[in-house]
DNA sequence: GCCGTTTTCGGCCCGACTGTTTTCAGTCG
C-alpha cells in the first residue's frame, strides 16, 4: 500500500507552503488529505484505478491527478518544484515545539539559518549570535526555543496508551481532592483511546474563584517537572516522564462543553461546529449558544442532543461517519440501532490467548486458570508457543502432547470455568503452520499468529494469512499484522482480502489487547465488523498483570465501532461452544 | 484546494496563552 508514502508527500508540501505563506486554506485542504490517506483502509492504488478516488471526501480533481501521477511515475512534479524553494533543514526546525511556519521563515530569511544544527549553534553562542535583534524574535522566545530543542533531543514524542493512562488517572484522582473541584475528567486522545498519546488534557469543574489555586496545585504535584504555561483558567506542565499535561478549569455549567471540546477529535469538533452553525447555534468550549444565551453545556449529552444527535462514546469521535450515524439514531431511522450499547469490559467472558511457564509465561496452568476465575471469566484457553519460537521456549511435538494432557487435567478439576487446551501456532512465511494437522487436531483451540518474516511484502503477506485461514484447525488469527506500537510496522496485507477470507472460512480475527500491539487496529476492526467477521479480544497474557490490558482491547474495539455482538468472547459458554462446533463442522475437523 | 438541504463562488472553527507588542501575531490544541 502506498497510502502512507503519498500522505507524507502532501504533508511535506503543506509544511513547505506554510513557510512560504501560501493561502492557508489550500494548506488546510492538503492536511485533510494527509489524514484521509493515513486512515483510508482501502489501497489507494485500487481506488486510483477507477473514478472512486475523486469520491473520497477531501480529495478533489487536482489532488487525484497528483496521486495518479505519483503512482505512474513515482514523483509529483509540482510538489518537487515547491520543495526546491526552501532548504530541507528549515522543515526540521519547524518540528521544534513553539516554532511554527512563521518563526521558521523568520529564522531562515532574517537569520540565515537552514538547519537545526545551525540554530543550535547560534542559540548556544554569546548573545544568541544577534538573533534577538530580528524583529518579533525576543530573548524569551529564543530561550523557549532553546529549551524545547533540548527537550526534543531527549524525548521520543508520543507514548503508548498504556503508559499515559496511569499518569492521567493519578492526576485526575489528585485533582478531585483539591478544594473547590467539583469534577475532573481526562479528555483528548487518551479518552478517545488512541494507540499513542501526545499529551494529557484534563477538564476540571470549579467555581471561578478556585481556578487559580487549582492550577497552582497542579504545578506543585510530584509529577510536575516544569511549568510550561500558567494562566487564569489553563495550566500546562511537563511531567517528570516528559509528558505535557494541560489542565483547564471551567464553571460547572460549561463542564460538559469543555469535556466534549477537549475530547475531540479536532476533526469531529469541526464537523460538530459546522452543524451547530447550520442549525443557528454557536459551539465552543464554554457551551452551546443561541445568540448570547447558553442552551446547553453542563453535560456532553445535552450538547449532542440539542444538536439532534445521539451522544456516542468518545472512542468513535474521529470524523469517520459517526456524526451521520448519531443523526440517524436521533431520527430513529429503521435499520439503525436506537441506542448505542457500548461494549464494556464486563461483557468479556473469557481470555483465549495466554501463556504459561511451559513456553515464555511466568505462571503455571493452575495459576492462570485461577486468575481467570478471579476475574469472573467463564472460559479461557492456554495457548503456549509452537516449536519455531525456540527463543520463547516453544513446544516441540512431544512436549505439546504432554502439555495438552496437563491442561485437560486442570480443566477437569476447574469448577465454573471452561478451560481449553490450545496453542499459539506460528504462521510460517509461506502460510503453512508450525505443527502437523494431526497434532493440531488434538487441540481444543488453535490461534495462528505471524511472528517471523514480518517485513515481507504486502502480496506474500496477504497470501500467507489467507493460506493460514484455509487450514481447518485454525480458530482465530492472532495479532494478524504483528506490528509493535510505535516501533514496528509489521505486515501490511490487503486487509480487505484477509477479512473476506476470514468471513469465508468462519475464522475469527484477534484484537490483541496489549498496548504494545493493539492488533488488529481500529480501522481494520471496522472492516471485520462490516464483513461479519467475529473479533476475539485477547490479552496474550504472560503474567497476571498482562490480563489488566483487556480494557485497552475493549477501548480499541469501540474505536472500530464493535458492539458486544461482534465480539466472539462475549458469548455465554453455550454460545461459545456452538461457535466452535460450527467452525469445526464447517472445516471438517 | 475542496465543497454545496441557502452557494458552482465564496466561504472554509474557535479560544487561551505567550511574547513582543501599544493593539496583535504566532502557536497550540
Amino acid at each position: 500500500m502506498k497510502n502512507a508514502e503519498i500522505a507524507k508527500l502532501f504533508d511535506r508540501t503543506a509544511d513547505v507552503m506554510a513557510v512560504l505563506g501560501v493561502n492557508s486554506f489550500k494548506i488546510l485542504a492538503y492536511r485533510k488529505i494527509v489524514r484521509t490517506l493515513e486512515e483510508l483502509p482501502q489501497d489507494i492504488e485500487v481506488l486510483a484505478a477507477s473514478k472512486e478516488l475523486e469520491n473520497v471526501p477531501g480529495i478533489g480533481e487536482s489532488s487525484a491527478e497528483k496521486i495518479r501521477e505519483y503512482l505512474r511515475t513515482g514523483h509529483i512534479s509540482e510538489f518537487e518544484e515547491v520543495w526546491k524553494e526552501i532548504p530541507a533543514g528549515v522543515m526540521d526546525i519547524m518540528k521544534i515545539p513553539s516554532v511554527g511556519p512563521k518563526t521558521a521563515a523568520l529564522l531562515w530569511q532574517e537569520g540565515g539559518i537552514t538547519s537545526v544544527a545551525e540554530l543550535k549553534a547560534k542559540l548556544d553562542a554569546p548573545n544568541l549570535a544577534g538573533l534577538s535583534k530580528i524583529p518579533t524574535l525576543g530573548e524569551k522566545k529564543l530561550q523557549k526555543i532553546k529549551q524545547n530543542l533540548a527537550f526534543l533531543s531527549t524525548s521520543s514524542g508520543r507514548v503508548r496508551l498504556g503508559e499515559a493512562m496511569p499518569i492521567a488517572l493519578e492526576l485526575v484522582e489528585f485533582l478531585r481532592k483539591v478544594p473547590g473541584v467539583q469534577a475532573a475528567q481526562y479528555c483528548g486522545s487518551l479518552r478517545r483511546g488512541k494507540e499513542t498519546i501526545g499529551d494529557i488534557d484534563i477538564a476540571v469543574a470549579a467555581e471561578e474563584k478556585h481556578a487559580k489555586a487549582i492550577g497552582k496545585a497542579v504545578t506543585k504535584h510530584a509529577q510536575c517537572a516544569e511549568v510550561i504555561a500558567e494562566g487564569d483558567t489553563k495550566t500546562s506542565i511537563r511531567t517528570i516522564g516528559g509528558m505535557q499535561v494541560d489542565v483547564r478549569v471551567v464553571p460547572a455549567e460549561s463542564y460538559g462543553a469543555a469535556v466534549q471540546y477537549f475530547t475531540g477529535s479536532k476533526e469531529h469538533n469541526v464537523k460538530l461546529r459546522e452543524l451547530a452553525i447550520k442549525k443557528g447555534y454557536k459551539l465552543n468550549e464554554w457551551g452551546l449558544f443561541k445568540g448570547d444565551k447558553q442552551v446547553a453545556g453542563r453535560t456532553e449529552a445535552e450538547i449532542y442532543e440539542t444538536l439532534g444527535l445521539a451522544c456516542l462514546p468518545p472512542e468513535m469521535r474521529e470524523d469517520r461517519g459517526e456524526i451521520d450515524l448519531a443523526a440517524e439514531m436521533w431520527a430513529r431511522k429503521p435499520g439503525v440501532p436506537p441506542t448505542w450499547e457500548t461494549l464494556e469490559l464486563t461483557d468479556l467472558r473469557g481470555d483465549l490467548h495466554m501463556h504459561t511457564v511451559a513456553s515464555d509465561g511466568t505462571k503455571s496452568i493452575d495459576e492462570m486458570v485461577a486468575e481467570c476465575k478471579r476475574r469472573g471469566y467463564i472460559y479461557c484457553a492456554i495457548t503456549d508457543h509452537s516449536k519455531s519460537q525456540f527463543q520463547a521456549n516453544g513446544l516441540k511435538s512431544d512436549r505439546l502432547l504432554e502439555h495438552i494432557e496437563a491442561i485437560h487435567a486442570v480443566a477437569k478439576q476447574a469448577k465454573g470455568i471452561l478451560v481449553l487446551a490450545g496453542s499459539e501456532v506460528d504462521i510460517l512465511a509461506d502460510g503453512s503452520l508450525d505443527y502437523e494437522d494431526e497434532l493440531l487436531a488434538k487441540l481444543d483451540w488453535v490461534i495462528a499468529s505471524p511472528h517471523a518474516a514480518l517485513s515481507q511484502e504486502s502480496d506474500p503477506a496477504t497470501t500467507r494469512l489467507v493460506k493460514a485461514m484455509s487450514n481447518p484447525y485454525v480458530c482465530v488469527i492472532g495479532h494478524p499484522t504483528g506490528r509493535l506500537v510505535p516501533s514496528r510496522k509489521g505486515l501490511e496485507p490487503d486487509m480487505q482480502k484477509v477479512v473476506f477470507a476470514a468471513a469465508r472460512n468462519g475464522v475469527a480475527l484477534e484484537l490483541n489487547a496489549n498496548t504494545m500491539r493493539l492488533d488488529l487496529r481500529d480501522t481494520h476492526l471496522r472492516m471485520a465488523r462490516d464483513a461479519g467477521v467475529k473479533v476475539c479480544i485477547n490479552t496474550d497474557a504472560h503474567s497476571f498483570q498482562d490480563m489488566d490490558q483487556m480494557i485497552f482491547g475493549v477501548i480499541t474495539a469501540r474505536r472500530g465501532w464493535l458492539l458486544k455482538e461482534h465480539v466472539l468472547n462475549t458469548l455465554p459458554v453455550e454460545g461459545f461452544r456452538k461457535w466452535m462446533k460450527n467452525r469445526k463442522e464447517a472445516a471438517g475437523w
